[in-house]
RNA sequence: GGCAAGGUAGCUCAGCUGGUUAGAGCACAUCACUCAUAAUGAUGGGGUCGGUGGUUCAACUCCACUCCUUGCUACCA
């Protein structure tokens, strides 16, 4: 169902989370397309007064991360720590600003993971089971899906991976496989018994189904119907050794799944900054009767684990369940997946190298909508999009308008030239709000470069140019350019949760103290500016393709 | 294979519960302007809405089938 809070009064609290990032690899455009959403919204929260905080964590268990660590020869918490400091600097480098970015390895990941699975199994809501399962002999270790390799049972492709083929998108079991091989060690996995830790799902399908029904979209809800119409299941929770995680108390050969733990992690960190922060009470949001708002962003590929699993736990531990839980589609590049031979796999880091954080963010705030949609970055629209809104239309008020006040000192004329067009901008204030609030940012954007082209049209019409070449004009002339700062200021606020950085800049020329949404109502009559210096540049088509060649070579 | 979401002008996207000549921005063309980071303004050309077949007085909007893309499919993360 849709989520229309009246975002007015700035009384609500927030806590905002994106996913975690897995710390395996490095964050690319994709992740960014979650930050960037999360994080505008966490700033218009912010910025209309309302308490928000926004926390993340890296995801360091599992498999994936304890061979990665392995093969480079280091502990896995070498690994790690190496991750969080790249992905810190690429979440700085796009004016992330979380609140908290923590780690699910972690004194208080530790303690909340087993809370959670304490309260599981008082409850009775933990099965034992033996399961059969392929085990590599050689490196001693039972084999997730993605580390086997084999022939499809079903068109007999070669090198498939774990449960389905690329070629014809079977589904099957991985014990299924002709053929196959441990990508682990090349050895032929043979069949073992081990004994595994389930959550009886089923138990929390009432619950379930009722917070679905106001706690998320209906586009999601859909897709999770496929889980309930079937009957919930079991779940698996359990890893054996070896295995890089928590054990499982009690049981020192048997492991917390990652995904598990993964999405405590968002209790961890909160918990880690409330630790930091005196006047923050952890059970003021988490507590059963918390009338505090928590929304969790995500990818549409782990809605299972948000809207089903996570929801479960929360519920087991007896903690509030989400608010509700947001969406969105995937990132493709040239309408196509991200790709290492195509130079389409674009690293965060690098794009960093050759292109201003906030053209992107932009370009995402004009394309993004509440639904869970792919989203395509096509390079050349990316280029003729940001240079068009962004310079051509908003940062040109400023600029055109900045010579001729210049002239008279720096001082804003003492009128307001256009009262009507003044009311306009500042009425469209509800309308913008509530689509940041329902995360339609292409909507809120069509709306701001609307107002933009007003204000352009007005200077046209006007032309201040002319009056100030007359004596008898020019204070005139001051009064329109005046009216154009207005404009401007007006439309920095409304961009302010895109673009942070710039908008600071702004904040210079205009000689104010940090914009917030208040500041819509109180123009700058008879105020006193800085210098106009340019405040963004283009983005050069050259840049761009430079940038996705060094990808290509560098992913 | 099953389920979910999407397939609308050259590009990127809007189009609520079906209703006059299908919208916007960019790109393109012509004209105007010259204050502005060769920016801005005005006007114009351009789609029959993936395909097929239905329902209806009327469908981009409903139904069926079909093709394509992405995701999920519970021991991948």
């Amino acid at each position: 169902m849709s989520h229309s809070k009246i975002t007015k009064n700035g009384s609500r609290r927030i806590l905002i989370t994106s996913a975690l990032p897995y710390a395996n690899g490095p964050i690319h455009l994709g992740h960014m397309l979650e930050y960037i959403q999360t994080d505008i919204w966490a700033r218009f929260q912010k910025l209309v007064g309302n308490e928000c905080y926004y926390v993340c964590a890296d995801d360091t268990h599992g498999t994936p991360i304890m061979l990665s660590a392995q093969r480079q020869n280091i502990t896995p918490e070498e690994l790690i720590a190496k991750s969080h400091q790249d992905h810190l600097q690429d979440f700085n480098g796009f004016h992330i600003n979380f609140d908290n970015f923590h780690s699910t390895h972690s004194e208080e990941n530790k303690f909340y993971t087993e809370k959670v699975y304490q309260s599981l199994l008082d409850k009775g809501h933990i099965e034992r089971r033996t399961i059969n399962q392929l085990y590599d002999p050689d490196k001693h270790m039972f084999l997730p899906d993605r580390f086997v390799k084999g022939e499809c049972p079903k068109c007999g492709s070669a090198d498939q991976y774990g449960d389905n083929c690329d070629s014809c998108s079977a589904t099957y079991n991985p014990t299924d496989l002709k053929n196959p091989k441990s990508a682990v060690s090349g050895a032929t996995p043979i069949l073992k018994d081990s004994e595994h830790f389930f959550v009886k799902l089923q138990d929390f399908e009432n619950i379930l189904k009722n917070w679905l029904k106001d706690g998320v979209s209906q586009q999601i809800e859909n897709k999770l119907n496929e889980w309930l119409d079937v009957g919930l299941q079991q779940w698996d929770i359990s890893r054996d050794a070896p295995y890089f995680g928590y054990s499982i108390p009690g049981h020192p050969d048997k492991f917390f799944y990652v995904w598990l733990d993964a999405p405590i992690g968002y209790l961890a960190s909160f918990k880690n900054l409330c630790d930091k922060t005196p006047e923050l009470e952890f059970d003021d949001f988490w507590k059963k009767s918390s009338d505090a708002e928590v929304y969790h962003f995500i990818g549409k590929d782990i809605i299972n684990f948000h809207c089903l699993f996570w929801p479960a736990c929360l519920h087991a531990t007896d903690y509030r369940m989400p608010t509700s839980v947001f969406a969105h589609g995937f990132l493709t590049v040239n309408g196509t997946k991200m790709s290492k031979s195509k130079g389409t796999f674009i690293k965060a880091s690098t794009y960093l190298e050759n292109l201003n954080p906030e053209y992107l963010r932009y370009y995402f705030a004009a394309k993004l909508s509440g639904k869970i949609d792919d989203f395509d970055l096509n390079l050349e629209d990316f280029v003729q999009r940001v240079n068009s809104d962004l310079v051509n239309k908003y940062v040109n008020i400023a600029s055109r308008c900045a010579k001729l006040i210049k002239k008279s000192g720096n001082q804003l004329h003492a009128s307001i030239d256009k009262p009507m067009l003044l009311k306009e901008f500042q009425q469209s204030a509800d309308k913008i709000a509530q689509f940041y609030e329902d995360r339609e940012y292409g909507k809120a954007s069509k709306v701001i470069m609307q107002l933009a082209d007003k204000a352009n049209i007005y200077i046209d019409e006007q032309a201040p140019w002319k009056l100030a070449k007359d004596e008898s004009t020019a204070d005139q002339a001051l009064a329109i350019c005046s009216m154009g700062i207005h404009l401007f200021h007006i439309l920095s606020i409304y961009l302010k949760p895109v673009l942070p950085q710039l908008v600071s800049q702004v904040e210079n020329f205009l000689k104010v103290d940090p914009l917030s949404w208040q500041d819509i109502s109180k123009p700058l009559v008879s105020h006193e500016l800085n210098d106009f210096k340019p405040l963004m540049k283009r983005v050069e088509p050259a840049q761009v393709e430079k940038n996705a060649n060094q990808l290509g070579r560098s992913a």
